[in-house]
DNA sequence: CGTTGACCATGACATTTGTCAGATCACCCG
DNA sequence: CGGGTGATCTGACAAATGTCATGGTCAACG
C-alpha cells in the first residue's frame, strides 16, 4: 500500500484527486493538507512515502514545502503537482529536492502510475518541459531585480517601490531597466508577464 | 439517473472530477469536453440533464458555451464551476443562463449535492459572491474602453495599441485614462488586474 | 596581490505614459 | 423638436517611466 499526502489549496480539487487515488486498489490517502504549512506538519506527523504537493498554495508554497518536506522527512518522496509547466518551477522543484513534476493538464491516468514509479525509485518528468527548463537556462535575475520585479507586479508605482524596499528612486528605476532587458521585454508589464512564465518570481 | 457532462481544459481535474461524480449512485457522467466548442457539440450530442463547465478554457471559454448551450439545448441545466469567484463572471454567467456558480475552493461534497439542486429545478450561487457581484454594480467600462484595456494587458505599448484597434495614440491614451480611473487604479497596470479581479474583462 | 566580473546603488536625461479640455455624433426622454 | 447624456475620438501639456554613465563593494581567479 502507497501512503500518500495530498497538499492541494482548492477543497473541490483536492476532493477530486483523492476520489481519482481512491479507485487504486495499492493507493490510500494518508492525508490531506491545503496549505505548505500544513503540509509539512502533516508530513511529520503522518510519514507519508510520497507528499504530492501543489505550488499555487497561500501561505508556503508547494516549492518550500517541498524543500522543507525532503529536509525533515527524508523518506517522503516528494512530487509535484501543478497547473504552470513553467521552467523555472520545474528548476527550482528539482533543486528542492522533488522527483517528479506534472502538469495537471496531462491525462487523468498518468497520476497513479506517475505515483507507482516515483514510489519504485524513479523520477517522472516530462522530457519536454525537461528540454525546456534546460534551453531556458537558469533564472538571469539578480536577487535584488527580482525584488523590484516582484514589487512592481502589482501595479505598485515607483515610489511606492523605493519607500518599500528602502531605495531611492533611480535605484529602482534601474534594476526595472535591468529586469526588463534580461527579459528582453520593451517595459515593465511585459518583463513581469516574462518572467511569470519562465518561472522566475 | 442525472446524467451530466463536464467540460474542463485540464485533463488531470476532468478526471479527477468525474471520478468524484462517479462515486454518486444517481449521477453519472455522460460526456467531457476540453474546450467550450466541444462542450457545445456533445451537448446537443449527448442531451444531458446538466451541464457542468469550467470557465478558463482554450477557445470558447465557459461564458459564451453556456450562452450557446442554453440556447441550442433548453432542456439541459448549465452549471458553472470556476477556479475565479469574480463578481463579472457571476453577472455574466447569469445573464447567460446559467443555474449555479460554483468555486473551485469549495468542499468537494458540495459539488454533488448542488447537482442535485440544480436537477431539482433550484438555483445554486454563494450568498457572498452574490452580495459582491451586486454591490460591485455592473461593469462601468466603455466596450471601446475595455477593448484598449484588454489589449493594454499583455504589456502592449501605446503604439502598438493604436495600430492593432486603428486609433490615434492620444484616443488610446484617453481610453486607458478612462479605465484606470473608472477602476480607481493610479496607472494601467493596477487597471488591468482590478478590471481582472472584477471579471470584467 | 592585482584584476576581472557581478551585484548594488545613484542622479541626469530622453522617452513614454497619464490627464485635461474640447469636438463630434448617436440616442433617449420630455 | 430640442436639451441632455454618454460614447467616441483627438492633440497639448504635465507627470511618470526607462536608459545611460558612473562609482562603490565584494568574491573569484590567475
Amino acid at each position: 500500500m502507497i501512503r500518500v499526502l495530498l497538499a492541494e489549496d482548492q477543497g473541490m480539487i483536492r476532493g477530486a484527486l483523492a476520489s481519482l487515488l481512491g479507485l487504486e486498489p495499492d493507493i490510500e490517502v494518508a492525508g490531506e493538507a491545503a496549505d505548505g504549512d500544513e503540509a509539512l506538519a502533516v508530513a511529520v506527523k503522518v510519514r507519508p512515502d510520497v507528499a504530492l504537493l501543489d505550488i499555487e498554495m497561500p501561505g508556503a508554497d508547494g516549492l518550500t514545502a517541498c524543500a522543507k518536506i525532503t529536509e525533515r522527512v527524508p523518506a517522503c518522496r516528494v512530487m509535484i503537482l501543478t497547473t504552470f509547466g513553467r521552467p523555472g518551477y520545474l528548476r527550482t522543484a528539482m533543486e528542492a529536492g522533488a522527483v517528479a513534476f506534472l502538469v495537471k493538464d496531462s491525462p487523468a491516468r498518468e497520476l497513479a502510475a506517475a505515483i507507482r514509479r516515483v514510489h519504485a525509485g524513479e523520477r517522472v518528468i516530462d522530457p519536454g518541459l525537461a528540454a525546456a527548463a534546460l534551453s531556458a537556462g537558469p533564472n538571469p535575475l539578480s536577487p535584488r531585480e527580482r525584488d523590484v520585479l516582484a514589487a512592481a507586479a502589482d501595479g505598485s508605482t515607483i515610489v511606492d517601490i523605493a519607500a518599500r524596499l528602502h531605495l531611492s528612486e533611480g535605484t529602482v528605476r534601474n534594476y526595472l531597466s535591468a529586469a526588463i532587458q534580461k527579459t528582453r521585454a520593451r517595459n515593465r508589464i511585459e518583463a513581469v508577464q516574462r518572467a511569470r512564465t519562465q518561472g522566475w518570481l
